[in-house]
DNA sequence: GTCTATACATCGATAGAC
DNA sequence: GTCTATCGATGTATAGAC
């Protein structure tokens, strides 16, 4: 019994000009984006690109927030593409290091992709639930690895966050395609990690 | 021999209303900028927020760019007044904390204003030369400091000013009115402190 | 110095023909 | 699915009367 092909179906070739047609859209709001930031991507510039009518774009998004989290969830999963598929070393520490060194190059390679995955000053933008819960897996790898670093407190982990983000942010504002600042990543690290370690014996 | 006023003499009374005025616009744009972040403030709103029409805005600003660059100045002066204003303790660690305490108790108070001076995401906004001047005698003061304490190298003040202000704007963007983060900077200073001993002391 | 009126641009979104 | 046409809102800035 041939099953009827519904609007999912991925064989039917409307359904597959269609998500031809959307990820050509995506990737080309991604230049823009690395052009002028997030913010500034307007329908009517992303639609020339495109070759579409502005209007048309609607047939692919619902909103301007939708495209948004299209971006968002696309983002977030080429970052898990990357994070997952890297082969850690065995020892915590250096996992730790390999994890971020990754992160930072990510982060630097399209900054505008940084910024709506980790700033997130996107006026008017909230990710929808699904694609948060991408953002959340790597979150969990974060703290994964940072417990086998040795590093368990909330506390600790909202401070290091804190402040690897702060260095890729100087980074990228102020130093976009050098390493002023991302190069001092890994005694940062020794250095925070040092401290957990001597909180942790001062504290017994 | 009597002196003829001229437009900046603040005795005349059509000078001093001006300045008044002026005054009070910008009171109102910074609660404005509170509401809704600078980025947002709109001169219309603006107009209404002062009994003015929109407009008559500009006799007190010959653009929007104008009004930001007044805002950036006046913050700073500002932020200049209350770290100039402290009386710093001997010790050169201590310094460094009260000098932080009050930078993040006034980065805590009016995260607009922290946006305006430090973030500078306004799309848009480039501050003058003369209101530059000013963010840069902050970073004296810094720098300053921060030899006191034993850090000298460019090293070493970019990736310091980078972790505290990766703790003040995680503060600010996901815990506004608590001290989730900003309550470790003491001991995240110390950690720095020590860190930079450490390498001067293997590196001999 | 303040006003009315308006120019001028940009933007997101919808209606409806094809 | 794409288009033309248009709505409706918002924004900065200028002209010119009073």
């Amino acid at each position: 019994m041939k099953r009827k092909a519904g609007p999912d179906d991925a064989t039917d070739p409307r359904v597959r000009r269609h998500a031809q047609t959307k990820a050509r859209i995506l990737r080309e709001a991604w230049k823009l984006a690395a052009q002028e930031g997030v913010p500034a991507i307007s329908l009517g510039e992303l639609a020339r690109h495109v070759d579409l009518r502005q209007p048309s774009l609607y047939t692919y998004f619902a909103s301007k927030n939708d495209l948004y989290d299209a971006m968002f969830a696309q983002g977030n999963e080429e970052l898990l593409a990357r994070i997952e598929g890297l082969t850690l070393p065995a020892n915590p520490v250096d996992a730790l290091k390999s994890f971020f060194r990754e992160m930072t190059a990510f982060a630097l390679e399209d900054p505008a992709r940084y910024q709506l995955l980790f700033q997130r000053n996107i006026p008017g933008f909230e990710p929808s639930p699904d694609s948060y819960a991408l953002a959340l897996r790597f979150y969990e790898m974060y703290t994964r690895l940072m417990r086998a670093a040795g590093v368990e407190s909330r506390s600790h982990l909202d401070v290091f966050a804190a402040l690897v983000a702060g260095i890729q942010e100087q980074q990228i504002a102020n130093n976009p395609g050098g390493t002023r600042w991302v190069r001092h990543l890994d005694w940062v690290i020794d250095m925070f990690l040092r401290e957990v370690k001597r909180q942790k014996r001062s504290s017994t």
